[in-house]
Order: structure tokens, then sequence, then C-alpha cells
DNA sequence: CGTTGAGTCTGTATGAACTACAGAGCGTAA
DNA sequence: TTACGCTCTGTAGTTCATACAGACTCAACG
């Protein structure tokens, strides 16, 4: 697994998803479908990663995580592979994905705001109706 | 459907629908999966839905926009109708998805920065390779 | 008054994105 | 050398919707 010169050599399925935190068939899935790269094998069949795989994987599960659809995810990696096309495609592709990403975090706060707003305001006695849940009915 | 006082009376499936932006058939799925209160009938069976159940549904809608799953969202729903236990418990609740939330954020704002940053480098040529979009690579 | 077109009802099928399982092969350590 | 854990493949199941089929209702139009 290493090469002596603090290089990661190889890693095995189960490696990867460690090193990730990715569920171990969510892996395979997304080589079936072509998010991820069929990876070398060994004489006997095994999958060989490295650490692009590592990089590129938690990029995919970062943007799945913030909401981007498997389609978007796709979009973003062939930004990253420079498989956009032009530099004005590259461009007007990172454009729309900037404003999807605006438009969440502006949410986000809002939610973010309602619910801190609930917390602060309760007593925190044992009391079953905390006056200020209702706040959250408002939360737009 | 109204009381001539300013008031919605009753609202159709596909009222609170277009109310909402919801799917009309995910309204019958919310209901199904304990989501949302199955409303009143008509006489005829037709659901009837009032201001409670917009509202209702425009939290779960958002909620879920945002990420959270729909275990999640009926805790949220539970803290909105103070079936969350004492005013500690819906503290602790409401703590552990604001950090959530508040996770996510950061998360986006990485992603927002290291987007416009590979866009403001853009030259805008015709130029196939960008040279910034590996910027992305690192984009954790 | 009848029929027609839009809206509703139910159950079920389809879809996206995973996640788990079954059955076979590999590999290493006791 | 066999036991245990890992890998391989294909396929089945789960979650969160979304769509469809077939029957019913209802208001309007001629």
């Amino acid at each position: 697994m290493n090469d002596g010169r603090g290089k990661v050599r190889g890693l095995r399925r189960s490696e990867l998803a460690r090193l990730t935190g990715c569920n171990l068939e969510t892996i395979r899935y997304y080589e079936n479908i072509g998010i991820m790269p069929p990876p070398p094998r060994t004489a006997r069949n095994y999958r060989v990663y490295d650490e692009s795989h590592v990089a590129r994987l938690r990029f995919v599960m970062r943007a799945r995580d913030l909401g981007f659809t498997l389609e978007e995810t796709r979009d973003l990696l062939d930004l990253v592979d420079g498989r956009a096309g032009t530099c004005p495609d590259v461009q007007a592709l990172a454009q729309r994905h900037i404003e999807a990403v605006r438009a969440k975090i502006a949410d986000l706060r809002r939610i973010e705001r309602v619910l801190s707003e609930t917390v602060s305001r309760c007593t925190g006695d044992e009391v079953p109706d905390c006056a200020v849940i209702d706040a959250l009915q408002q939360a737009d």
C-alpha cells in the first residue's frame, strides 16, 4: 500500500469507502453510471484506487450532500475535468451553479435564524409548551 | 371559498398545490405517510384544506428543499406541534438541526468561493482549457 | 336535461439515487 | 488446509417522490 515515499500506492474498495465515508456499494454504483472512472484492476480482478479517486469521490459526496443532483454533479465534474467545452461555456455553467449555491445559502440562513431565535427564547424550563415554538410556523 | 371576511373557507387539493408549489400527488403521499394530517372531507369524499395546511406544507417543502430528510422534517414538525416533549428536549433537537444547518452553510460557502474564483479568473476566451479549472479539484 | 370536460378519488407503477443481499471467488493466517 | 474476511457480479429492496389508470363527481353549455 505504501511505496516508502509517503505515497499511497493502491486502495481497495473498502479502503476508499473508509477514507471518504462513502458507502461501499455506492462506489460501485458511481462507477456503473460513469460518475467515477473504472479503476485499474489487479490480476485477480480487484479494483485498485489512488488519491485521485479519493479526491473525486469526496467532491461528489460533498456536492450530493449539498443538494446537487447527480446530473448537476456530473456537470461540476465536467467542469473539473475540463470537459465542459470552451471557456465561456465553463463560465456560464459555473455561474448557474453559483446562483443555485447562493440561493441555498440564503434559505439555510433563514432556517438557521429562525431555529436559533427559537432556541434562545426557550426558557429551558420543564414546560411542555415553549410559547416560542409557533415562531417556526412563520419560518419564511 | 370565501366567507366574506377575508378568510379562505376551504381549498381543494389542486388549490393547495398551486398555493404552495407542491406537486399534487405529493400532497396525498405526505398524508399517507403522516407528514400532513388527513384533512376533513366533503360529503362526496373530496379533501378540504385550510390555511393551516398551507402553512404546514410550505414548512415541509422548505425543510425538504434545504436537505432535511423526511424523518428530520418529522422531528421539526413535532417541534412545531409541541409534540417534541419538554422544553429542554425541544432545545436539544433544535440545536442539533442548527449545527447541521451551519455545517451545510459552511460547505456551500466553500463551494461558492471556489466557483466564483474560477469564474473570475476565466478569461472568457475561446480556449478549451481554462487553466483555473483545477482549482475546483481542491475545493475542500 | 344530457353530455362533456375538468377535477377528484383510489391503488399501483415508475423513477432517481442509493443500499443491501446472494452466491461465487480470492487470500492469508492459524 | 480450512476458516474467515474480503472481493466480485447481478439483482432486489428502500426512500422520496411523481405519474398513470380507471372510476366518480360536478359545473357548464347547448
